[in-house]
RNA sequence: GCCCGGGUGGUGAAAUGGCAGACACAAGGGACUUAAAAUCCCUUAUCCGCAAGGGUGUGUGGGUUCGACUCCCACCCCGGGCACCA
């Protein structure tokens, strides 16, 4: 143990020498192996794992809060007995990679592991514990190469598939986000023009799994119910009717789904999108052709930003056709419209202006006929008086053989005389869509297919993984992905036929590699497959996961979509990934420029760098202000003034350890025995029971480490109040000395580096991991008195103190006796006691 | 518009339906010091009062209850997410 002298004690000074022991500690734990994790099967296992970084750059002390609690947990759990795997890497690939090619010609191979160097000295100056045996980068063959196997498992389950998507395409930038192209049209990195282009790209059939992904909510009960309802409405799950109308004068088939037939004798239009497959079948002859192409063409040319606008008006246009309604037989108008979606249902909408707010909106623009099926309790509807639609509920009118029953009740039956006469069904939709995987980016995994003139999309087979990302790429041209240019990596051989072939070009969305990482960890090196069944079965589902609200819907689904899909492949027998979850609050402060709360961040140039706080404070200090600053879960505001009081009581700690530790040493053997203490004694004695108690209790909870930390402040001002010197009594020194030595077991997940140094200053062999969580000895919190609160009639007047052993008729009658309360109750009548035993009398009382 | 959070001192906040403001930060006063820093002590929701004491107070208005920051109803404000979803 070269870290210590022969006594086992580091030098001590009156000074806390954070910048000392932070250091020192980090390298013995780094050293002595003391996070690296034996997988082997153990009696308690704890699987706790922080959402991994994209690697930008440097890290703020906003990032800090996510692994500052998730290590937090890792330490608490450790000093519980719990064998905890806790691993950290890269969530590698991605788009400021290529950015910074592009703009400064660092190839992102080069600029993500600087960033990664980086960062990771940073988690390790904060002291956060991982085992970096386990470290991933998701842009390493070694890990990419199990993407592309995931892929090729979606493939050969028919999950994988291509299609033509519209995109926003900008020459130099390739494919965009939508937040990416600008109000005016341009592209936000180089202003050029985005217009629309049909690219064919990779899908995943996630809508498949839509249903699973919905009912196995329930079974994430520690997630937060924010979360679930998120992914809930994301979805979107809607019962309903599809139903057949036809095209009255060619015949051709019109289906739509409704959520509402019970409105459907009210149809008066019906609403196709513009991309409707029925649209071009309806140009051919067709004398309104020109002014229909126009519309459908204005409507393909409206941009993202645009689409997204509230003001957007409802406009459409008549194609001269018909629709037959099923049910009834009458005729409706065929509209296109800007307001109906391609993407949902069935891209057609049977439009009842009279019960739906956006068909009523439609119809008085155009002037299209409001038919009244579902009445008003009261009997006063009348359509040309309606402002808006009516969507409550009430009896069916004009609705032939279902006139005069409620629409809710009616609902089954009006689907079921469809299903009956072979014009319709029950169905359910989906809100959610298949999920795009395809990017046309160079910096990220390249999707292992082979297109062949006669094969068509062949899968690379299992044993020629990884295809390799070529390092040699041309970032300075102009157009599109760098891949794509790339002849060699283009040239390739079928597969199936051998015949000359060629590469797919598209990447894998990043998206994709931060899906199965957490299984990753558990066998990161293992060569011959991803991860072993029987280790993962063993180590998952993830024990407790710990990241931003931000994920709450993309990541979090589709890693659970991922890992459906694979047990569904039997690679594994859990159906979830993550067992619990908690989402962590952003941190915030107030920008200098307009005094305003924003979320920490480089662009509003609100950002605390966490290493000049190191440096001048300590690790142990950011950590225990990050964790003191407010619930977890909730945002918080930074402030710097603040940074200091945690400081400042470490430093307390510290010096209260130095200035007693003759006497603290020499204590070691001796035993507090509660039958021998005085009142300041117990007082103290029972301060550190109670303290336990909340501690553990907020740490097996909710993770309310600000409670927690307050506890261990309020113990520390009990120390305060208790006077000891060397020559205090035996009993007085242990129970001192067992407040010190719990004291520093709970706050060793806080602040380990200062937990650690006084741990061996107690005269301990480290590390503070090994020591045992304190227990909580209930005779400890016993009282014999307690002070109540006397209330009359709710209101306070008074405090007695009383007995605890009392029961609430004897807290009554003792209470009632004394001349304190019966001057309060003089010249009343009581009416009722309300006895809280331990907490308050009320007495209800009138004059 | 819909969905999900949230409104408590100068600030961050605490409180199973039972003493509102624990624990801190900031501020003010004091001790120590030649001085400063550091440290320690005191005050600190608000109004009336010298004090004892009393009134008011958890976004607003109602309700339930012996008792409401907490539960119910309506409304206002702030934050986040989604959005022509049939």
């Amino acid at each position: 143990m070269p870290l210590f002298g022969a006594a086992g004690v580091a030098d001590m000074n009156e000074k806390y020498p954070f910048q000392d022991i932070e250091p020192k500690w980090q390298q013995f734990w780094s050293e002595q192996g003391v996070f690296t994790v034996d997988t082997s099967r153990h009696e308690k296992k704890y699987y706790c794992l922080t959402m991994f970084p994209y690697p930008s750059g440097t890290m703020h002390v906003g990032h800090g809060r996510n692994y500052i609690i998730g290590d937090a947990i890792t330490r608490y759990k450790m000093v519980r007995g719990f064998r905890v795997l806790s691993p950290m890497g890269w969530d590698a690939f991605g788009l400021p990679a290529e950015n910074a090619a592009k703009q400064r010609g660092v190839h992102p191979k080069e600029w993500t592991y600087n960033n990664i160097r980086q960062m990771k000295r940073q988690l390790q100056s904060w002291g956060i514990a991982y085992d970096w045996n386990r470290e991933i980068a998701t842009c390493h063959p070694d890990y990419y190469k199990w993407t592309q196997w995931v892929f090729l498992k979606l493939h050969e389950r028919g999950l994988a598939y291509q299609k033509n998507a519209p995109v926003n395409w900008c020459d130099y930038c390739t494919t965009l986000a939508n937040e990416e192209v600008l109000a005016d049209g341009t592209c936000e990195r180089c202003g050029r023009t985005v217009h629309k282009k049909d690219l064919t790209q990779w899908f995943f059939r996630i809508t498949e799994y839509a249903a699973k992904l919905l009912d196995d909510l329930a079974l994430l009960d520690k997630w937060p119910e924010k979360v679930r309802t998120m992914q809930s409405n994301w979805i979107g799950r809607s019962e309903g009717a599809r139903v057949e109308f036809t095209v009255a004068e060619t015949g051709a088939p019109c289906p739509v789904f409704t959520t509402r037939p019970d409105t459907i004798y009210g149809v008066t239009f019906m609403a196709l999108a513009p991309e409707h497959p029925l649209v071009e079948k309806l140009l051919l002859g067709n004398p309104r052709a020109a002014e229909i192409r126009t519309f459908i063409e204005k409507q393909k040319m409206v941009s993202a930003a645009e689409r997204t606008d509230d003001a957007t008006r409802k406009e459409g246009v008549f194609t001269g056709y018909h629709v037959r309604n099923p049910y009834n037989g009458e005729l409706a108008p065929l509209w296109i419209t800007n307001y109906v979606l391609m993407e949902y249902g069935t891209g057609a909408v049977m439009a009842v202006p009279a019960h739906d707010q956006r068909d009523f909106d439609f119809a008085r623009t155009y002037g299209l006929p409001v038919k009244i099926v579902i009445q008003n309790p009261e009997g006063t509807l009348q359509a040309p008086s309606m402002k808006v639609a009516y969507v409550e509920d009430g009896p069916m009118v004009q609705s032939g053989p279902f006139d005069g029953r409620g629409n809710r009740e009616a609902m089954h039956d009006v689907i079921q005389l469809a299903v009956d006469r072979g014009f319709g069904e029950f169905t359910t939709h989906y809100r959610i869509r298949d999920w795009l995987i395809s990017r046309q980016r160079y910096w990220g995994a390249p999707i292992p297919i082979i297109h062949c003139e006669s094969c068509g999309a062949v899968p690379v087979p299992e044993k020629d993984l990884p295809v390799l990302l070529p390092d040699d790429v041309d970032f300075k041209t102009e157009r599109g992905n760098p891949l794509s240019f790339h002849e060699e990596f283009i040239r390739a051989q079928c597969p199936r036929c051998g015949k000359p072939a060629r590469r797919e070009t598209d990447t894998l969305a990043q998206w994709l590699c931060s899906c199965w990482y957490y299984l990753r960890y558990v066998n990161p090196r293992m060569t011959d497959a991803p991860f072993s069944r029987k280790d993962v079965d063993y180590w998952l589902p993830v024990d407790q996961y710990i990241g931003g609200i931000e994920h709450a819907v993309l990541h979090l689904l589709y890693s659970r979509f991922i890992l459906k899909v694979l047990h569904d492949n039997g690679n594994c027998s859990f159906r979830e990934p993550f067992g619990a979850l908690f989402t962590q609050g952003m941190i915030c402060k107030r920008s200098e420029k307009d005094g305003q709360l924003y979320k920490m961040s480089k662009s509003k140039g609100n950002v605390v760098s966490p290493d000049e706080l190191i440096r001048e404070y300590g690790a142990d200090t950011v950590r225990l202000y990050t964790l003191f600053i407010g619930p977890p879960e909730k945002d918080a505001e930074w402030n710097d003034d603040a940074v200091e009081g945690a400081f400042r009581f470490l430093r307390r700690i510290w010096r209260r350890v130095y200035e007693t530790r003759e006497l603290l040493l020499s204590s070691r053997e001796l035993k507090p025995d509660l039958d021998r203490m005085d009142p300041p004694e117990r007082d103290l004695y029972r301060k550190l029971h109670e303290s336990i108690a909340k501690i553990t209790h907020d740490l097996e909870g909710a993770f309310q480490f600000n409670t927690a930390i307050a506890q261990i402040m309020e113990l520390m001002n009990a120390l305060d109040d208790l006077k000891v010197e060397s020559t205090s009594s035996d009993q007085r020194r242990a129970v001192y000395r067992e407040a010190i030595e719990s004291l520093v077991v709970l706050i060793s997940p806080f602040a380990p580096h200062i937990a650690e140094e006084l741990w061996v200053e107690l005269g301990h062999q480290p590390s503070v991991l090994s020591a045992v969580w304190p227990e909580v000895n209930p005779k400890a919190l016993a009282r014999d008195e307690v002070e109540i609160v006397i209330q009359v009639n709710g209101k306070i007047r008074g405090r007695e103190i009383i007995p605890t052993r009392l029961s609430p008729k004897e807290i009554e009658s003792n209470v009632l006796a004394r001349d304190a309360v019966k001057a309060l109750v003089a010249g009343l009548t009581v009416r009722k006691v309300v006895v809280v035993p331990g907490k308050l009398v009320n007495i209800v009382a009138a004059g």
